[in-house]
DNA sequence: TAGATTGTTAATCGATTAACAATC
DNA sequence: TAGATTGTTAATCGATTAACAATC
C-alpha cells in the first residue's frame, strides 16, 4: 500500500492507531529497533493480522522474520494521524475539565492547539489561564470568523452545550469536540466528536460483568 | 424480547442508549408522552430499524400507529444502564482532571460513585475536594480491599497511570477507567475502559476531511 | 377505513479472523 | 537451511440496512 490519508483510513483502525504508537514509543524507550505484528498483537490483546492490516495503512513496509522498523513506524503514524499538522481551536467553558484541557501538552503533540478560551461567567472572564486569557463567549463568533479557527471544544455544563455550538457554528468552526453530556444539534456539514466519558461507564459496567461469568 | 441484561447487549447498541436517553430527557420537558423510531432516528441520524432494535433490548413494547411511552423507555434505559445501581470507586490524580470528575453530578446519576481521592503529591495530601479528603496513594490499596472496592479510576499523567493500575489490582479492584493517555498492562480478568480523548482529535479530523470532500 | 408504525426476517455491508504462499 | 514473519486472499462473523406482514 502506497499513500494513505485520515479520509480513507476505517474508523476501528484509526482508533487502534494511536494504542500502536504508545507501545512503539515504550519499546524503542528500551532501546528496541524492529518490532513483530507477533509481538505487537500479545501486548495490546490483538489479533496479529489485524495488527498488519492496519499498520499496512502507513505505508512502512516490514520484513519477512524480522518486523518493522520502529522509528518508520512512528514517523508514519505521526504523519498519517496528522500529529505534526496544528489545527487551531476555541475552547468555550473553563471549569475544572476545560481548565484541564488548557495544561495538557498531550493535546497539542496530537495536532490541536487551543489558542484561547471563553466562558460566559463574567468572574472567570480576564483570567490567565495557562498563558491564555479568558474572553467574553459574546466575542467567540467575531472572533473565530476573523482568525479562520477550524475546531470548537466545548467543555461547559450541558445546559450551556448548545448555546457555545451555536455560537461556534455562526464563526465558520468546521468540527465541535463535545465534552458535555449532551446531544447537539448542528447542521450536518459540521463535523461532531462525541466525548461520551460519562455514558462509558455502562461499557465498564458490561465488561466486569461478562468477566465475572 | 423479555428481560435483557447489559451483558448482553452488543456494544454499539450500548453507546447509543445513553444518546436515546438525552433525547427523551429532552422529549419530556417539552411535554411530549409517546414517541416513534421515526421520530428518534431523524432526531439522531440513526436508521429506525436500528432504533428500534436497540429499544427491543429495554423490554418496553411500542403501539403499531402510535410509538413508545417516553416514560417507560427513561426507566428502562436507566434500568438496563445500571444507572440505578450505584458501584463504589477510588479515584487516583487530583490534577484538574481528577477534580472536575470529582466534582460531575453527572457521574453519580451514571450509577458511579466516587467514595475516595488518592495522590501521590504530598502537596495535595489531607485537602479537601468536593466533600472528600484527599489521601496518599500508598494507602489505596489496603483501603480498597477493606472497602471491596469495584471500580477504581485513572486521572493521573501518563508516567504514573500504570503505578496507579497496580495499586488498585492489588486492591482487589475489578475495573479501570483509564483517563491517562497510556496503554497499561493488567491482567486479563481485570476489565479496562480507555477514555482515549486525546485519540480521538485524529477521529475529529477525519471527519472533518470527509465532510471537506 | 387508510396509513403510519411496530416487530421480525432476510439481504447487505464491513470488519475481523483464518489460511497460506512468498520471503528473508 | 529451517522457521518465523510478512502480505494478501478467502472465510467468518456481527452489525447495519432493507423488506414486509401484522397491527392499531
Amino acid at each position: 500500500m502506497k499513500s494513505t490519508n485520515l479520509v480513507s483510513i476505517p474508523e476501528p483502525s484509526l482508533r487502534r492507531l494511536p494504542q500502536y504508537h504508545h507501545l512503539l514509543v515504550h519499546l524503542q524507550a528500551n532501546g528496541r529497533e524492529v518490532v513483530s505484528t507477533t509481538h505487537i498483537a500479545a501486548d495490546l490483546r490483538l489479533d496479529p493480522t489485524q495488527v498488519r492490516k492496519d499498520l499496512a495503512f502507513t505505508g512502512i513496509i516490514g520484513r519477512p522474520k524480522v518486523g518493522y522498523q520502529i522509528k518508520d513506524l512512528l514517523d508514519a503514524i505521526e504523519n498519517l494521524l496528522g500529529w505534526n499538522n496544528q489545527t487551531e481551536a476555541f475552547l468555550v467553558g473553563v471549569g475544572h475539565l476545560g481548565t484541564a484541557l488548557l495544561g495538557f501538552q498531550a493535546i497539542e503533540d496530537r495536532g490541536l492547539k487551543i489558542v484561547a478560551a471563553f466562558d460566559s461567567d463574567p468572574a472567570k472572564v480576564g483570567r490567565q489561564l495557562h498563558g491564555r486569557e479568558v474572553l467574553p463567549v459574546e466575542k467567540l463568533a467575531e472572533l473565530a470568523l476573523r482568525m479562520h479557527i477550524q475546531i470548537g471544544i466545548i467543555a461547559t455544563p450541558a445546559s450551556a452545550a448548545q448555546a457555545a455550538a451555536d455560537a461556534m457554528i455562526a464563526g465558520g468552526i468546521r468540527g465541535i469536540w463535545n465534552f458535555a453530556p449532551a446531544t447537539l444539534d448542528i447542521p450536518e456539514e459540521i463535523a461532531i466528536q462525541n466525548e461520551n466519558m460519562f455514558a462509558n461507564v455502562a461499557v465498564l459496567k458490561k465488561k466486569m460483568a461478562a468477566n465475572q461469568a
